[in-house]
DNA sequence: CACATATCTTATCATATGTTAAGAGATAAA
DNA sequence: TTTATCTCTTAACATATGATAAGATATGTG
């Protein structure tokens, strides 16, 4: 495993660098292949090497609702599911063929238990995933379809070929009646 | 300052209590008094003891966006700004009379830079506020705004009471107007 | 009390989005 | 190639919500 991304965000020492290793695991996965089960428990977490995740949670209805999508350098997983021990509210799936580090991460929290290290690293994880997570919370309630639009093409240019656009659409939480419709408008 | 609501989610020591204290301060607000300007920059955090905080963002508009409410023993305040050391995004004020202790927060951190105990604090704390967020951000994407009105009501049970129409409008991301016809169906 | 202000309701109309269905291309399979 | 499937577009209609304005209460102030 190379966690050169990690180290450009803080420097890890040799020592936690050979843990890190030895948590994780490096893993391909096709398009359409599922890393996490809605419904099932795993203490998996992942760092998204190339390619394009997303998580999502599928109502009683049926009906789909994409919680985000993940390019090269994010860090996902069903969190909340482990750190809460219960069976994991989110399913994640590969959009391409995608590769990922698979981290044991109960195993990595046993090392935060006690390497004042691993667990500074935990800190600044935690406060990225955050900030990240509280300003796309902002830009929905600020924003509408087309500008949040406009925001995931800043983020992945290249979106439109990259996968169909009912994806999109589920992203954006419109129907992709409307994304054709918004899409006629600009 | 008394941490018991800390003290009742993990674990803290003698040593560690005393530090906290040392870092906080109790303070009281009054109704529509400002604990954080959205614009400047401060790195005051707040734990609620009593009351009812909001935080919101203003947009060039004049338009309010209501971001949360919090409730006595939520951790509140303009992390993500501390954290990119940046002018804050959100303003924060006390919707009712509130009392709250004033931590600061660089100091804290300070403290996790050399503390195992200390980080594992700010580890939880920072769990807990990823979790109910990621709650939080998908009770939005998934509920409409009567099933929204009705989880905050049993969050917060005398909210009708306890605030103007218009603050639980602005919460559910809906205009007040909406808001009376959603109770009139109910 | 009389007045001003704040809050809530209701009505009307406009806009954004959902639902359904039909059809056009594109792609994959037989 | 022919057929089936998937994806996208468009139209027609329904629903949820926003914007504005008027009126009804309530609350605070002189």
């Amino acid at each position: 495993p190379n966690f050169e991304f990690l180290n450009s965000k803080f420097h890890i020492s040799k020592e936690v660098y050979t843990v890190l290793q030895g948590l994780s695991t490096f893993r391909k996965f096709k398009q359409g292949e599922m890393l996490v089960e809605q419904g099932t428990k795993s203490d998996k977490m992942f760092f998204v090497v190339s390619g394009l995740l997303r998580a999502y949670h599928v109502l009683e209805s049926g009906k789909e609702v994409t919680k985000n999508l993940y390019t090269p350098f994010s860090f996902v997983g069903p969190f909340s599911s482990i750190i809460k021990n219960e069976p994991s509210y989110l399913s994640h799936v590969a959009l391409v063929d995608s590769t990922v580090y698979e981290i044991n991460f109960k195993g990595f929290l046993k090392h935060v238990e006690d390497n004042l290290e691993m667990s500074h690293i935990y800190n600044r994880v935690l406060e990225n995933i955050f900030i990240v997570y509280e300003r796309k919370f902002m830009d929905h309630l600020c924003l509408n379809a087309t500008e949040r639009y406009e925001i995931l093409k800043k983020r992945i240019p290249d979106i439109d070929n990259l996968i169909p656009q009912y994806q999109i659409a589920s992203y954006l939480n419109i129907t992709p009646v409307q994304l054709s419709r918004l899409r006629r408008e600009m």
